[in-house]
DNA sequence: ATTGATGCAAAAGATTTGCATTAGG
DNA sequence: CCTAATGCAAATCTTTTGCATCAAT
């Protein structure tokens, strides 16, 4: 596990494709990078929403953006065991890493790095192409368990 | 990767901790059990019912019995990208695994075994519970791409 | 015969969409 | 000024729940 987590504050970085894209640099847009730029973790739009408080911004509005972002590849849908979606930047933005995802509450936290070898990555995903005809492009280590704030103590 | 699928069909171990647990065993209940014993990876609510076509089985009824071998400890929900829950045996019906899941139609399959070395990843659930006071208990690797049938040719 | 389970329908969440109005460029 | 984007509300989709009725034990 390597500790090279490409951005600390990918806030440029995402106006800036915000901008490239040509799309407006609305209020609401500016607000939800904001929101971003801080998480530890893949979000619900609940979530997003709810570090927007004072600023009101319509939650209509926050899956807009979402929906946005996730058309210019900024971020995508990670996948959650609940009913309810969880959305992170891209790994263009956060580097390579994988999840911890909690039993007990559902939070998920990044973890930077990979355990995974790339050469028995790359033999895996050899085999997989031949016996599934699946073609693997990315992947994705969750370690499930209990969280610090679940812990009984 | 070794091949070790625990049950080929696990119809009568299903059947047998129904039983065991004390619930009736219902006709809805049974065409559950029938549907799941041949699926090769998780599936969600509606996916499950429509093998129930000429059953005539409420699709409610579907929810309940997913919900109940859930608090059995049969079924377990998986992680999903869409906003459509996703259920599966769990490992000691299907012996443990990981998954395929195509980034195009959403699709998701078991691949039987694993490729983490215990070893690295006993390091790894170490290091984690101490930086991050999370106690990992269990694992999955899902490899993202494109499958079979989304395949261009 | 009992009572747990079902079917049907209504309710609850999460997400998407239509449309009149606002504001970014 | 022009029109993309917002806010608000209605619509859609998935999942949950209440209740009268049915059927497993």
């Amino acid at each position: 596990m390597d500790d090279t987590r490409m951005n600390a504050d990918p806030r440029a970085a995402l106006l800036e494709t915000l901008a490239d894209s040509g799309v407006r640099l609305t209020r609401p847009r500016r607000a939800v990078v904001e929101a971003l730029a801080t998480s530890h973790g893949p979000m619900t739009v609940a979530e997003i929403h709810a570090r927007l408080q004072d600023r009101n911004v319509d939650l209509g509005s926050v899956y807009r953006t979402v929906a946005l972002l996730c058309r210019l590849d900024v971020m995508r849908s990670t996948d959650t065991s609940s009913t309810t979606q969880r959305f992170e930047l891209t790994e263009r933005f956060t580097g390579h890493h994988h999840h911890l995802v909690c039993r007990r509450c559902g939070d998920i936290q990044d973890i930077d790095g990979c355990v995974l070898q790339d050469q028995a990555l790359a033999r895996l995903a050899r085999r997989i192409r031949q016996v599934a005809r699946f073609r693997v492009t990315e992947h994705d280590i969750r370690l499930y368990g209990i969280c610090a704030r679940c812990s009984p103590a």
